[in-house]
DNA sequence: GTCTATAGCTGGATAGAC
DNA sequence: GTCTATCCAGCTATAGAC
């Protein structure tokens, strides 16, 4: 890869946490990149294409800095943990904040859909298999679909990303308010094989009851 | 209310949906509201003051409509529902996707921040005493910090509504999932008195040891 | 590959007629 | 209050020198 690409990849990212996705240009892009402006479309084609590939590029190095953490995560809260430590660093140097300014884009610029959704399942993929991991033999993973599960982990995470822009005190509550949740679902998989059956007759019988609850596959 | 600074704010609405926060102009949202673009200056000054009391009043005007809904929710599954009917019935006229894309403008416009974290309060608002009332005597809102619970459901709403935007089957499978999680809550309410007392005791313990899952107040 | 220069357009904001 | 006209900044994208 070339010096110069790659500097339009990462001023692409600092621009986007600097100027946000409605100040973004290419001017923006190559002043924190350092090179002359015309060199987007060079490289590039159009901003669009660069937003589309610094996405890309951008999230798949994040992720393979964190993959390690994950598979060593070991509970719900040591999860939450994680992408509280995620929190903390991508907002100095990364990548959450930026993907959830390319979502907002994608929403009204279909050329950055694919790449968005690409960057989100990269998440994805990582937080699955841990939530497979974590919830297997809890009667949760009966009826739940972790997949599912894990898509809402990593929704949820960007939409809070966006809400500790704007009031960070009411996010770290939030948090905080999560991490209880995750030790009701650790309480309930900790419970005596008497108290364990009974939840896991109340989830099911709930589950088959109710149709649009039903997992989708 | 003049009906000129009617139409601005209405079209700003519209404008946002249509563009996304990046492509928003007093052009654009002049267009939306068939006005002259100077009449946007003329009434708010500036781009950004429309845009912040669009925010607050489209907004005001959108939990008023479900206020009612709320109150008549029963259980964590009926809040949900809920929640479904409104993104369902807001993807096509409303104001939630506006929400998401007024917060992530206000990332780096501070003068956004406000407005968007009161709209965001205003649904909080909402959800919080329903919260309250649904998790009343339940094991969970013995150490749950009902409040934060609150801000994480309206803002991991905001994800799931952007996330919907690049992956609309990746999203309703989250939902699902989601829906599962709501059925847990509601079998450990449903226990009998004794499995709910090892609950209760499994989940205190929990909290007592764990210093940053303790709710913040 | 990188630069300067520039065409052509859209944007925020204002002046001034009505 | 609303309109036209306009200034000027910033934008995308390209042409052409080096």
């Amino acid at each position: 890869m070339s010096d110069t690409k790659q500097r339009l990849l990462d001023g692409t990212l600092t621009a986007l946490r600097e100027h946000g996705i409605a100040g973004i240009s290419a001017r923006t892009i190559a002043a924190a990149a350092g090179v002359n402006q015309a060199l987007v479309f060079y490289h590039f084609g159009t901003v669009d294409e660069l937003l589309g590939a610094a996405c890309r590029a951008g999230t798949a190095q994040r992720v393979a800095r964190y993959a390690q953490r994950f598979t060593e995560v070991g509970s719900l809260r040591e999860l939450l943990a994680v992408g509280q430590a995620l929190h903390v660093a991508e907002r100095e140097l990364g990548n959450v904040s930026v993907l959830a300014q390319l979502l907002a884009g994608a929403q009204s610029e279909p050329r950055l859909a694919a790449p968005t959704a690409e960057a989100l399942q990269l998440w994805v993929d990582e937080i699955e298999p841990v939530l497979v991991r974590l919830l297997a033999g809890s009667p949760l993973a009966e009826v739940a679909d972790i997949p599912g599960l894990a898509r809402a982990v990593a929704a949820g995470f960007v939409g809070l990303e966006l809400y500790e822009g704007v009031d960070a005190v009411g996010a770290t509550r939030a948090v905080g308010a999560l991490e209880q949740l995750a030790v009701l679902v650790e309480a309930v998989d900790d419970l005596g094989p008497v108290a364990r059956r009974a939840v896991r007759a109340r989830i099911s019988r709930t589950a088959r009851r109710s149709g649009p609850g039903r997992p989708v596959r």
